[in-house]
DNA sequence: TTTACGGCTGACA
DNA sequence: GTGTCAGCCGTAA
C-alpha cells in the first residue's frame, strides 16, 4: 500500500485506538473462476458490490471507481467472502452477502427480485416489474438488469423476454442459455413453447396455470398440459395461476 | 431541467 | 407469421 491516504486511513489514530475506518472506505479486488471463465469481484465490508468477466487491462477496476467513486486494493487470503467461490462454481447455492446500498430504491428492488427466482427457472421482465411493485416499468427492468452490478450472484440470466424467448444478456444469450442448461433448465424445450407461442402451461385436472419453467409444469402428463397463449386466455378458460411462479 | 437511451411489450399492418 | 411502432419508465449525461 504506498498511497498516502490509504496509510494514515489505516494508522492508529493518536488515541492508540486502531481505526478500522479503512475497510470502509476501501473495497477489496479479487480475481474468481466463474461458470463462464475467470471474474473480477470487489468487494466490500457489508458484501459483495461488483462483479465483471476478467479484463487484463485492469478496465474493470477502473470502471468500479468510476461509477461507485471509491478505491479498490488488491483482497488478502482472508478477503474472500464465505460462499462466493461455490455460488460461481453452483448458481444453486448459497449466495455471499450482496451489498446493494449504490443502488437506487427501484434497482434494489429489481436485483431484489431477481435474486429470488430459483435455479433454472425464468421469469419474465414483466414479472420482475410487477413484482418488485411497477408493474409498467418493464422497459426500466431491462436498464436495470443490463447494469447488474452483481450479475451470476443475482441471477440476471433467469430473465426472459414476456414472449418465452431469451432475450438479451451482458454475457450474450449463448451464455444465457448455458448457464441456464447448467441449472438444470430445458432450454430446448422452453425455446419450443416459446417458438409455438405457448406462454403459460396448465394443467386440465387442476385448472392450474403455470410460466413454462416452473416447477410445477415440469410434471404436468404430457395427456393434461394445456398450453396458452396469454394469461387473458388462460383466464378465460378457468384456470388460476399457480401461487409458486405466480404467472399472474 | 431536458433529452436520449435501452437486456421490453402489445397492438396493428 | 413477421415487421414496425408507439408507449412505458428509471438513469445518465
Amino acid at each position: 500500500m504506498t498511497d498516502p491516504l490509504l496509510e494514515r486511513l489505516s494508522a492508529p489514530t493518536e488515541s492508540g485506538s486502531p481505526v478500522d475506518l479503512l475497510p470502509r472506505v476501501v473495497d477489496r479486488w479479487l480475481r474468481a473462476p466463474g461458470p463462464l471463465g475467470e471474474v473480477e469481484v470487489v468487494v466490500g465490508v457489508d458484501g459483495v458490490r461488483y462483479l465483471r468477466p476478467s479484463d487484463a487491462s485492469g478496465s474493470v477496476r477502473e470502471e468500479y471507481r468510476r461509477r461507485y467513486g471509491r478505491p479498490v486494493v488488491a483482497a488478502g487470503e482472508g478477503d474472500v467472502p464465505a460462499g462466493l467461490l461455490p455460488a460461481l462454481r453452483d448458481g444453486s447455492r448459497r449466495r455471499p452477502p450482496v451489498d446493494l446500498s449504490a443502488c437506487s430504491d427501484f434497482e434494489r428492488a429489481v436485483l431484489t427480485v431477481t435474486a429470488g427466482i430459483p435455479a433454472g427457472e425464468l421469469r419474465p421482465y414483466g414479472w420482475v416489474a410487477r413484482e418488485a411493485g411497477r408493474p409498467a416499468a418493464v422497459r426500466a427492468v431491462g436498464t436495470v438488469l443490463a447494469r447488474n452490478p452483481v450479475p451470476l450472484l443475482v441471477p440476471c440470466h433467469r430473465v426472459s423476454r414476456g414472449d418465452g424467448t431469451l432475450g438479451q444478456y451482458m454475457f450474450g444469450t449463448t451464455a444465457k442459455a448455458s448457464l441456464l442448461a447448467a441449472e438444470g433448465a430445458d432450454v430446448a424445450g422452453l425455446a419450443a413453447h416459446a417458438g409455438a407461442g405457448t406462454v403459460l402451461v396448465g394443467s386440465d385436472t387442476t385448472g392450474i396455470v403455470c410460466l413454462p419453467s416452473c416447477r410445477h409444469a415440469r410434471r404436468i402428463t404430457a395427456a393434461h398440459r394445456e398450453g396458452f397463449r396469454s394469461a387473458r386466455a388462460a383466464a378465460a378458460a378457468g384456470y388460476r395461476g399457480c401461487r409458486v411462479c405466480r404467472p399472474f
